[in-house]
DNA sequence: CTGAAAGCGCTAACAT
DNA sequence: ATGTTAGCGCTTTCAG
């Protein structure tokens, strides 16, 4: 008992080398016990476990990464983990990860670019297998390249930069993606609005400048058009994602004035926030006006009336985002190899918010 | 160019090699440049720089851990990311961590105390800085003993295991703990219907067996105790924390005609599922029956009438979680070295939920 | 079935 | 200010 500072006297941890010695082996045998993936005498077997469980023995993981062993980690980039679409697809990406026997790395951007371009860096440095990016994204040129840019260092080291729920790079840059039909979600709702007889619907909430923005309102614009419905600027009427936005705008609006007879908000938890101010401001739901939100997170559940909204298979999205980077990524054979983007469907789920409009009802008596 | 493989030809990543070549410095110089830790001239440096550049360099964070360097990670494990109680709490671990230059490993157990067994493993093997074990725990000694085994090889290897909202292990293992008043909470909110006059109160939700659901019982038990209220046990009916839960059994309740005037949900996702129940058997809250949770989580507010219930702060928790964790752990030498324990208040906040009982207002007339 | 030894990519003394 | 070099802990040929 020399100098072997034999119990966690020197507060080090053990290593295989502690173990094999202890062991009476060799340290390869010891890698071999720990992977059982090479034929190991039971005998030797044993006397190793029992000298790992002895010292307290744990794997470093670094080391072992180090040696050429994947890292099985993969990383989300999201905007806030609570925000329940976050969230739903996180627990979709974590699922999906754990299934994979991979960890989970997560980070919050609060909305913020340079941010999750940083992040990107770090997950990178972490030698992540796959990179989820997401939500919208910002419109930015040099932000793009950027983008592009860690798209490529991650490819050229074997790792994947999933774009989910946003839209493609470009042709050229090596990403793989997995969307939901966030345009068409928003077509059908409106139409559905539409159909009710209302004609003067508000879109209200979401960043100007997010993609997400963008694709809602687009399918929302192509409802009107289709039904020849003229587009009045002051009802498209963006700002954020928050419930707080929500109310406040709300209120404002009413205040200004503005007329309406439907409210598309721009997610449900923005529906949550207008439902308070035309509460408060004695507007009944649906009888004065209809409301209807986006995403159908628990919240739309739980107000009253319950929300009219536009389901978006949130878990199903995260889980297809590993999948698709770790996975199969292209099964047999099938679709690009680097640049293939799954597309989910949306549909919107008829609850109590929405009924005709007064004029409406009076127009077909 | 001869074995040179100059550029992205063979796959491999570059390495701190490569970049020294390209640049025509030694890897010491590289490193120097990276870390910004040592004076390197201001030439060299921008050499260097170029080169990382142009390699499309990115620092292996395995290599650089093994190398002696902190992995700057923190491991949390919770049983679900949707959960808000839960999703608060990684968000204040998730921002106080990044405020310390840190990533995060997020791990979800679905409550299966194995799963989280191998969790804590798998943070350990990545030599994660902390490991911070949130909510409630089983009371199983096989299970506890486990821990307390992890916690022991944890601290040998200078990381911590954080106890969040669970209680201590003993005085002998290496633990560092964040609680908020659990048990002060349920009594204030109990004692908050007594003085309204309720006297049959039923407790709804929360697992059995979980430490969570002990201490919020407790507070509750010894609330009606100082007021002298016997105690019914038909009035204790525990189960899960889950909407599906609050709203089933309710119904059930309901029919099989248990008598009560108030009903203490153990948390808010319950008392909104019991509100379903509630508003579909035509039973009015509050005029026919009182309704108040714990946590103080959003649907609180969205609930119709607004839910009275108990803060908690969430957030905090988190922050301070990893804070106790990794920065100070004892400031300036206070409190015990290794199992100090952060306790944080806990305040009922009164919303619209709750009224006196329809006999009591007679009572009182 | 088991051992010896060569790295994996980076950092930190220790030289110069 | 910059270069040399010895590991960090593990896996993995290549030899027995």
């Amino acid at each position: 008992m020399s100098r072997q500072e034999s119990t966690a006297a020197g507060q080090r941890r053990a290593t295989v080398v502690d173990v094999a010695r202890l062991a009476g082996v060799s340290t390869a045998t010891v890698s071999r016990v720990m992977n059982r993936n090479y034929p190991v005498a039971a005998a030797t077997r044993e006397r190793v476990e029992a000298a790992m469980r002895g010292l307290g023995y744990v794997v470093n993981a670094h080391a072992r990464a180090l040696a050429g062993v994947s890292g099985r980690t993969v990383g989300i980039i999201i905007s806030d983990v609570v925000d329940p679409f976050y969230a739903y697809i996180a627990r979709g990406v974590e699922r999906e990860a754990a299934a994979g026997d991979r960890l989970c790395l997560v980070c919050t951007t609060q909305g913020d670019p340079q941010r999750e371009l940083a992040f990107i860096e770090l997950m990178h440095e972490r030698r992540a297998d796959a990179v989820i990016l997401v939500g919208g994204s910002v419109a930015d040129r040099t932000y793009r390249a950027e983008l592009a840019r860690r798209a490529h260092d991650l490819d050229a080291g074997g790792s994947k930069l999933v774009l989910c729920g946003r839209p493609s790079l470009g042709e050229d840059v090596p990403t793989v993606g997995v969307e939901y039909d966030n345009e068409g979600g928003a077509f059908a709702i409106t139409d559905h609005l539409l159909t009710q007889g209302h004609e003067r619907i508000l879109y209200l909430g979401g960043p100007p400048g997010l993609s997400t923005t963008r694709d809602r309102i687009a399918g929302h614009r192509r409802a009107l058009e289709l039904r020849g419905v003229a587009h009045d600027p002051d009802l498209v009427q963006p700002g954020a994602f928050s419930r707080a936005f929500g109310y406040r705008r709300m209120n404002e609006l009413l205040r200004e004035g503005l007329r309406f007879t439907a409210v598309f908000a721009a997610n449900d938890i923005v529906a949550a926030g207008a439902a308070q101010a035309l509460e408060e401001a004695g507007i009944g739901v649906p009888q004065d006006v209809s409301l209807v939100g986006y995403d159908d997170v628990p919240v739309a559940q739980e107000l009253r009336p319950r929300l009219t909204t536009v389901h978006v298979p949130l878990e199903e999205l995260g889980r297809q985002a590993v999948r698709v980077a770790v996975d199969g990524g292209d099964e047999d054979d099938w679709r690009a190899p680097t640049t293939g983007t799954l597309r989910l469907g949306t549909h919107i789920v008829v609850r109590d918010s929405v009924a005709p409009p007064r004029a409406a009802k009076r127009r077909r008596s």
